[in-house]
DNA sequence: CATTTACACTAGCGCTTGCTTGGTTGACCC
DNA sequence: GGGTCAACCAAGCAAGCGCTAGTGTAAATG
């Protein structure tokens, strides 16, 4: 059974979820105060979701996909040299990061709340994003861009790239487009220095 | 006020408690879970840590001291190289991330849960351990060893570095070591290929 | 010896939690 | 104009929560 989130009220209803629980910490956030953020009373809430793993589930999933999509598009819009493949997916990465970052922020510190067939689900949806990742990587590797290990050389960008929620300030005066070049140029030899 | 993790029992409570902190999160870990585990009622808890938050912020301390004595030890070790010293810190950090684990993991994970005090206490704890890697990622820029801006590297290797907890095996075929030293290839100029 | 200290126990208070129940409302449809 | 249906509400249940109060006891300390 998958989880849609068809209805606009229910995308309305898990956008707020998402605020919260970043806010809060899925565990900390009851039902009331879902209901309140919403204008609703407790009860009303599970005519839309049967339980709050289901909320959890609502919020993780509509921000995968989105990054899912965005990744898609940034790569068909540019052409297939590895590096600018490269930059368009730490953009494209970075983007997502940003502009769902509520969905984001709860899929990395909340992922351990889901069911088990939530997290089977979501999990196949986080694969299909990651493997755009390896195949881009792939392509660095191939033309001599980057060198290393394939499996440690994704994880690494990844992990450098997920981080930046922990500390990034949209209101400072750095672009995201500007934090993925500079990963890009640290990653990668030959560059001239910017 | 101090923490204070003194007593032998109190630190081996401690240790316990980071274990179930780790397994089922901060806030769905009970007071009687918690009290099970080290082999005494719940009540008894009060007696060792004043409160719930209490027992978090010993293991978060715990933690960090280990990461900055392991860190300190490590460059004290080692040449004044940029390139010996980078290789130590990036070691150093991977072999507190094992060995420490539970604490660490609790650390990244947990952290929104401390009081205002604590996460002062320990936020300058951390500080004192990150300005140590930005000592050594400024020699490292200095030399030419790496390029970049100095903020954003120093945030781009803990990322990558951190966020091993979440996919490296520690019963499979690589060794933080080695981890450690693909990672400063990746950022590094110059070197040969492996 | 008397006293203090460290550690553990039992029993439960006061409160919050996720979720259920049984019902009302109003817009839309043939 | 009877039927359908999503949306909502008031009320509350059973379970579980952190924490406290008061007591017992064995070892260390004077």
């Amino acid at each position: 059974m998958n989880v849609m989130n068809a209805s606009p009220r229910r995308k309305e209803l898990t956008r707020l979820a998402a605020q919260l629980f970043v806010q809060e910490g899925f565990d900390r956030t009851t039902v009331r105060m879902l209901a309140q953020e919403m204008g609703i009373k407790s009860g009303s809430l599970f005519h839309h979701f049967r339980d709050k793993q289901e909320i959890l589930a609502a919020v993780i999933e509509e921000g995968t996909e989105n990054a899912l999509v965005i990744a898609r598009e940034a790569l068909s819009r540019c052409d297939s040299h590895a590096s600018s493949r490269l930059h368009a997916m730490a953009r494209a990465h970075l983007e997502t990061l940003l502009t769902d970052r509520n969905a984001h922020v709860v899929a990395l510190y909340e992922w351990r709340r889901l069911d088990p067939e939530a997290r089977a689900h979501l999990g196949h949806l986080r694969d299909a994003y990651e493997s755009l990742w390896e195949e881009v990587i792939d392509d660095a590797l191939a033309t001599g861009l980057i060198h290393g290990d394939r499996f440690l050389v994704s994880r690494f960008v990844m992990g450098a790239l997920n981080w930046t929620v922990r500390w990034y300030d949209p209101d400072g005066t750095r672009t995201p487009d500007e934090l993925a070049d500079e990963l890009v140029v640290m990653i990668t030899r030959s560059t001239s220095t910017r």
